[in-house]
DNA sequence: TTATCTGCAAACGCTTTGCATCGGA
DNA sequence: TCCGATGCAAAGCGTTTGCAGATAA
């Protein structure tokens, strides 16, 4: 965790997700590596246009089908997890743990929520007729900030 | 409830669904009476695309646009609940009760979960540093139905 | 009468697809 | 070498919008 920026932490942190690509049986290219490395490092939750506005700011040319097919192949072995933050609002993170989102309602934030008992929701799952493999939790509200300021203002 | 198709029963439903609009401050026409009628009665977990095939097959003309105004209206008041079950898969049901969702991988089935604490869900909202209002939890696997036929084949 | 709802069509945003080219294993 | 990844552009899908005409209150 302290190598952060210098040249032998940046030339480990690609080793490592070339790593984890090989492992998920993916060709390692210069897009996800790049891709990977966004996701790894900065804000979490970033949307597919996120990505791409980013990745091109960042000097890599490359193009929107791209990112989706990435995505999805990503997330597909595992390796992110994406969440559906309302309409419109497909969120992409490393998936490093399991956890729930909180979106404010005013300011779109997304806050992740600890899940208390790893992979398992709070409903009882013995209440549904079924094979229940994930569940996703979206609460919704205000954040603090936003809060204070609609009781402040 | 014993009403249900005597001539009767079906003015008696009409009027109640007025009457819901019009506590709504909405006011009450046809293409209104209509799509709450089709959501009281039949399949819940309706798509606006279904809503809209559904109500021209009943001969009721009514376009597209109409389908998501009213929609959008009737969710605003309260009448109707929307559930995000996956991208491109928003569906609508008259809210009577607070639940979440159950949504099978294979065959798209979706089953109402009931929610032991009332609107409360699972996890602890204290855990959050924000005003939560709601939550949603849509789990996901395999219906009954679809677990004994992959068991079986 | 008037604010509101409806219909139509066009636009919109996000995502997927088809196909030719490029490149990692 | 060869399968898989990429780029580009076009299409797809669900949803929203603008405006003229209809209608509930």
């Amino acid at each position: 965790m302290a190598e952060r920026g210098s040249p032998d932490g940046e030339a480990r942190r690609t080793l490592a997700l070339a790593t984890q690509l090989k492992m998920a049986r993916l060709r390692v290219t210069r897009s996800r590596l790049q891709l990977l490395s966004l996701l790894s490092e900065g804000r979490r939750h970033l949307s597919a246009d996120d990505i791409l506005t980013e990745m091109r700011s960042q000097g890599e040319p490359l193009s929107r089908a791209t990112v989706y097919n990435t995505l999805g192949a990503l997330v597909s072995r595992g390796l992110l997890m994406v969440t559906d933050a309302g309409p419109g609002r497909t969120l992409y993170e490393i998936f490093d743990h399991w956890h729930h989102h909180f979106v404010c309602q005013k300011c779109g934030v997304i806050l992740d929520v600890p899940c208390v008992v790893g992979e398992n929701p709070c409903l009882l799952p013995d209440q549904i007729d079924a094979e229940v493999d994930t569940a996703q939790v979206i609460f919704r509200g205000r954040c603090r900030a936003c809060a204070e300021r609609d009781a402040h203002g």
